[in-house]
DNA sequence: TGTACATCAGTGAACGCGCGTTCACTGATGTAC
DNA sequence: TGTACATCAGTGAACGCGCGTTCACTGATGTAC
């Protein structure tokens, strides 16, 4: 997974180079958590990683590389979160598993949630960069949990009108959207766990068709 | 549920006044469908609406109030939503009822689409007003799934386990982004029909506690 | 170990564009008599 | 019905700021001998 980085004049670069290219990467998810996502500039990364404008356009031909390269990051992450679906849900007792995952997806929302969001943005606007990174990252999750309803239709514990991969698509965007505004949905009485396991119980019974069990 | 409408200054605008108001902010829904959401101008608005740039700020204080005008007009588009789910789906035969309202936040969502996904955006980036304008969106729709799924979890339908408020806010984000991503959902295979069937199939399921009939 | 040179990495200062916003103004519409 | 005036509505042109981006340069690090 080591890639040869390059400086936008096409050098090779080393490693002093490396680590300020990283450290602009680190501003600029900085920036994003503390400033959002609709003013977002090259100065204020540059200044926030105490680097001089200029330094920006030896690594990044613009803001959006800088942001596609992160938006990579965040995809890589995502492995290891599709690997846990491989092994599909089929009895009361992967319950457990179920859960493991929805925290193992939290984790991962919380470290790349706003740069998830403005790919997302991006994406819709129609840039086919973003789209591109989109869609691949979305395979990733979404083919293996339409597997399962496909698996679970097969066995007989899913009505046959739902559309795997729709299916999949709308449980994934559910589970992100309850991450997203945990916050506010806290403030009106839902404590972590129980939104977690919220989110836990719906993905369960929508993708295995196997009802969770009374208490979590 | 008709307010008077008044110029920056404080004066009370007249019909023709009334118009122009009005075709700037269909210029700016305009733009956000075609341009996207962030590089929305002023200068760009006029010039769709066939306006001077000084025209806009007879009517908006900057581009934020406009934009809150936009959701108000959404929110408003959403309380006959809301008013289907007054009577709750508890028999087999709701699910008619079920598949209607989706249609119905199809129509909606394809109208509003851009300014609710702004507004989130901004609500995210912690502005005070969208957030109050998100709440009240939300809350409009929310509670009344929120109820539902209580009521469900009384009649011994729903498992107990599920925080009804973050099912409900789950249940909205799921149809929301399914919408959102219709176009790119088709591409692999699912038809208009079959999406829909699927977003009302989950939420009939998830609300209600009722398996949806076997055929759409 | 020291020195000269090559290459790598980073920068200060400036240019230029485009946008938000305002001001003093013109034109359009309504009203009194 | 016409005219004078008041009010409503819209605008052209400009100012100024801030950001993206570039260029010729300086400083840091590595390497040969």
């Amino acid at each position: 997974m080591s890639v040869t980085l390059t400086a936008t004049d096409g050098r090779i670069i080393g490693e002093r180079a490396a680590a300020t290219r990283r450290r602009l990467l680190d501003a600029t998810v900085k920036l994003l958590n503390t400033e959002g996502v609709l003013d977002l500039k090259v100065v204020d990364i540059t200044r926030e990683a105490g680097a001089a404008p200029a330094t920006f356009y030896q690594y990044f031909a613009d803001l959006d590389s800088a942001i596609l390269a992160l938006v990579d990051d965040a995809t890589e992450d995502e492995r290891p979160l599709a690997a846990m679906l491989d092994a599909p849900w089929t009895t009361a007792a992967d319950w457990v598993r179920c859960r493991e995952f929805v925290d193992a997806y939290g984790v991962y929302w919380n470290d790349h949630q706003r740069v998830i969001t403005l790919r997302n943005l991006r994406a819709d606007e129609g840039d086919a960069s973003f789209r591109g990174a989109r869609v691949r990252a979305d395979l990733l999750i979404i083919r293996k949990m339409a597997d399962m309803v496909r698996a679970s239709q097969e066995a007989g514990r899913l009505p046959g009108l739902l559309d795997p991969f729709a299916t999949a698509a709308g449980m994934r965007a559910m589970a992100d959207r309850l991450f997203q505004h945990e916050a506010s949905i806290r403030l009106r009485g839902t404590t972590r766990e129980g939104l977690r396991t919220t989110i836990a119980a719906i993905l369960f019974h929508t993708l295995s068709g196997i009802a969770p069990p009374v208490s979590g």
